[in-house]
DNA sequence: TATTGTTATACTCTATAACTATA
DNA sequence: TATAGTTATAGAGTATAACAATA
């Protein structure tokens, strides 16, 4: 009895009533879409032995060939012991390599193998479709409307400043 | 030497650059922007003794009054083991109490103390203001569309049932 | 002395499973 | 038999700190 609808993944009738005062808050339906699109690239990506993060190294690496752990670690916001684990599976499973770099013999010089590449071309494709289909709601005007408004989110220097009342 | 820039909360120069291929994707820019909102709210939350679960979970409370643990554990999305550790956290701050049900002597019908709603009061208002200085870039109506286009974003059956290709 | 990659470790968050008391 | 709350446990995911090799 009550909220007993059961469905797999959440937004029961009641939710909608029961959240009301969070669903004025921009930030609570940021996180409740983010969790949507997260769920979906689960699914999305799994067919093709990724995670989110290796997807996202891939493709930075895709983007910037030789680039090392460190700035990897930077771009993607992941601490350098993180970014080796990450490595470690995408080496693994032949998607990219390390390279040792002959002027600075620290480094490692990322790049993806020719599987790699045939990889990201399908599993671009794959996401690119998904998406498509988590906002089969929006026109394409608001798809793009959407992406600009996310992307002007910031935090401002008072508030990185913690300097309160 | 490379992407040395070291700020505090990321986003070097060279990022903008160097995760082209994942801007593409409205999820990875979802996905940046619900971190920077993430990062907000712990601060903007700490100094009231609270994360962002429990502030979600005084809010649901604060709108569902008697509301049970399992019924709360269906609106936030967790489990219900994980709701004993919230709900704990907010009695022991004396901000939400457990209430024994006659009819039903299996559940706890939650309520917020007066303490609570006070709380709630400062804690509304100081996360709105976040919200204002974190959309600061956007007009009132670019929040409000934000807001709209966020809630329409969502799974589509097909994607539940996963019988692709 | 500083930095790259690495390892080992700890911590946070959440899920799973089993238990109890009620129904 | 099923459900509400609880507990204990385990598993991701990530951060912290120390280390070796190199600069």
């Amino acid at each position: 009895m009550s909220a007993s609808k059961r469905s797999a993944n959440a937004m029961t009738v009641d939710q909608a009533v029961r959240d009301t005062l969070l669903r004025q808050f921009a930030g609570y339906r940021m996180k409740r879409a983010y969790l949507l699109v997260q769920e979906d690239m689960i699914e999305t990506l799994a067919p093709f032995g990724l995670r989110t993060v290796t997807f996202s190294a891939l493709a930075v690496v895709m983007g910037s060939p030789g680039i090392s752990q460190s700035d990897l670690s930077d771009v993607l916001n992941i601490k350098r012991s993180g970014v080796v684990a990450i490595v470690d599976e995408l080496e693994g499973a032949g998607v990219l390599k390390r390279k040792p770099v002959k002027e600075d013999r620290r480094t490692n010089a990322l790049t993806v193998t020719a599987a790699g590449r045939r990889l990201w071309d399908k599993v671009e494709k794959a996401v690119q479709d998904h998406e498509t289909a988590l906002f089969c709601d929006l026109s394409p005007a608001e798809i793009a409307q959407l992406r600009d408004l996310l992307g002007r989110v910031r935090r401002t220097p008072s508030t990185d400043l913690e300097a309160e009342e």
